[in-house]
Formats: structure tokens, sequence, C-alpha cells
DNA sequence: ACTCATACATGACTATAGTCATATTTAAGA
DNA sequence: TCTTAAATATGACTATAGTCATGTATGAGT
């Protein structure tokens, strides 16, 4: 590896290090780029060399926490259950998870949320990324209408986007700071709702 | 009406009727308070008198919308139809107005999402614009377990939740530039899936 | 009509994200 | 080693939302 090669990742490193101790200590918001890069030891227009925006900077936060998040989601899923048990079990995995960290779940889910509006993702590996958890879910779904768990009339996507809504926005309200309720027997509810149906 | 009151509302009105066309002219982002303040003929100072940030402006052009939106709502619930039919027509008929001004609405999307982070609404009638879908929904359940259309064994709360979710997810979809079906299609879909079940 | 307290108007000022022309460093070839 | 092009670093600069001390208009009480 070349020299500028090794700077450039100890540069970056540098800048997620430091930003993710002010962040701690004072949040996100409260933080200001001039007092990341002074604090590292940079120039101001060098953070912008490798996160174009403050917010790019709080979504490799994300993805490098999803990585980890993501790299144990196997095991949940190992157990031999219901596709409704599975995606209850994978959605109350990833809540418990981003409860370590509300603030940043908060914003990125804001983050998230904002980007629906634009369907160009930059590259694929973008694309592989934001779109793990409706990968993830539509495939249960596929399983489960071949195992017969579920109906096999239902449109896959339609029914991906309706999980994802449910799980997002129950995710927001439970992040709220008074709430004190547990996040799986919330989802448990719902996502049993939307299995049995709520019509008579 | 003392001269102050009406100045007062004079000074409201003109901002709102000068940011009206600069937002058309140029979209929301695009336009500063300078900008606005300039056009008006007032200090920049005398802006926030009247709006605290940009954000309550924007709320404010969605609270007029609404006025208007809102008190026609009746009129689709007038017919006699099923419960899921009355939640389909409210839905669609909200997308059908809110397409009108498509950036307008996803920003309110988007500052809706913001506050479910708070919950602390200053006032009683704050609270009732930001939860008139929701109030609109729980009583349309509330009927529909009364007259046996929905399951009565429903949790009122989450389902309108659930519901809520699901609307305003499939609005911003819908609201995406290139996006070409027809939302009451999509909703309506969505809705019946809900209603039915997706389970075996 | 005069006084004065209160509401309202104002623009200079601050804070901060992001830009960009310029300077510096690196790597590769002669 | 010397030259040079490309990558990277930098901080002065811009744009813009929001603050606040100060000035001005209004209305109530006398």
């Amino acid at each position: 590896m070349s020299l500028r090669e090794k700077k450039k990742i100890e540069t970056k490193n540098n800048i997620f290090e430091v930003a993710g101790r002010l962040f701690k200590e004072k949040g996100f918001e409260s933080t200001s780029i001039d007092e990341i890069t002074e604090e590292a030891g940079i120039g101001k227009g060098t953070f912008f060399n490798y996160f174009p925006t403050k917010e790019a900077l709080l979504v490799y936060f994300g993805e490098q926490r999803d990585e980890i998040i993501y790299s144990l989601i196997g095991n949940e899923l190992a157990t031999v259950c219901s596709t409704r048990d599975k995606i209850k079990k994978v959605l109350a995995f990833l809540a418990e998870n981003y409860e370590k960290d509300k603030e940043l779940t908060k914003l990125l889910v804001f983050e998230y949320i904002k980007y629906i509006r634009f369907t160009d993702l930059k590259s694929d590996e973008d694309k592989k990324r934001r779109y793990r958890l409706i990968k993830i879910i539509s495939d249960l779904l596929e399983e489960g209408v071949r195992e017969g768990d579920v109906r096999s009339t239902i449109d896959v996507k339609k029914t991906t986007e309706i999980l994802t809504a449910i799980y997002l926005f129950s995710l927001m309200a439970w992040l709220k700071p008074e709430s004190d309720y547990s996040f799986a027997m919330d989802i448990s509810e719902k996502i049993d709702m939307v299995f049995k149906g709520i019509g008579s």
C-alpha cells in the first residue's frame, strides 16, 4: 500500500474517531465541523475531501454499525420457526442493537426517509447497504410463500413496503425518550395483525 | 379590531403571499428569508416575529391547505360503504389533493416525521391539527368494530399506527418524480392486505 | 393632548455548512 | 536525482438561518 493510501485511511479514521468522541460528548447536532477538524488537527477543507456533507459522516457511522449488526443476523434466523416469527426476530434484533445509540438511530432513520425521495443511489454498494433490510424481509416472505406460511397471492414487493413502513414508524415512536414499552412486544403484535388481518 | 391587530394580520398575510409566490417560482429550499423579507418590504428580524423558523412557515402553508382539504373530507365519507372502503377513500382523497403541490407535501411529510421525535406539542390546537388523520382513522376503525366490519379484538391505537405508517410511506414513494402508478390503487391493495391478512 | 408601558420592527451580528482557488505532497518516469 | 502531473490539504470566503440589543409605533390611563 502506498504512503498516500495509508495516509488517506489514517485521516479518515482520525476524523471518524474524533467525531465519534465529540458526538458522544455533545451530540451530533451541536458538534460542528470546525470542532471536529480542529480536534483532529486537520484543515476544515480536508474534512470535505472525505465526507461531502456532515450527514455523510453520520451515514458512515451507521454503515459501520450495520456492518456488525447485519453480520450477526444470520444467527437469529438459524432457528427453525415460522416466517412470522423470523420477521419478528429480525426486527426485534435490529431494534435491540439500535437502542444502544438512540440518537444515531433516530437521525439515521430520518436520513433513510429523506432518501426515499431520490431513486438514484450512486453505487451498487450503496444500494446493497441501504436495502439490506428490504432484501431480508422480501427473502423471508418468498420463503414463507414457498413453505405455505404466507398466502401465495400476495405481492411480495408491496408486502415488504408495508412491513418496512410499520417497522420504521414503530422504531421512531419507540425511540422517543419517554417511551417505556418493549419494542419486541409492540412489533410482534403489529406483525400478528398483518398476518391475521384486521377484517372479520 | 385595533390598528395593531390589523397590521399584524396584514404583515403575516404579506409574508404568506410573497413566500408563496417565491416558493412556486424557485422552490422552498432555494428561497431565502432574505429574499422573502426584501420582496415583502420588511426587515429580516420582522419575519421571525411571525414565524420562529423557516420550517414554521412551511407548516403554516400546510395548515392552510389542510384546513380546506379536511373540510371536504366529510363528503367523501357520506356514501354508504364498508369501513375498508371508507379508509381507502379518505387516503386516496388526501393524496389526490396533495398531488397538486408535491414539493410542499414531501417537505411536510418529512416535517411530520421529524416531530414524531417530540411529544410536547405546544397548544391543543397544534395537536388537533397534527393528529387530524389519526383521529379520522381511529374513529373509522371504532365504527368498523361496532358494525362488525373490523375484528373486535384489534387494538385500535396500534392498528391506526399501522395504517398511518403505510399511508405516509406509500405517499412518500408515490411522490417521487418518476413514479407513474395510481396512488389510489396502490393504497387500496395494501389496505386489502391488512384487512385480509397475509398469513395463510 | 400627554405619558409611558408594551408590543412590534429592524438590521447588524453570530454560528455554521459548504466552496474553491491555491499551495503542498506524493509517485512515477527520465 | 530532477521534473512533472496528479492527488490531497488548506483556510479564506460565501451563503444563509436565526439572535438580540436598540429603536419606533401603538394604545390605555390620566
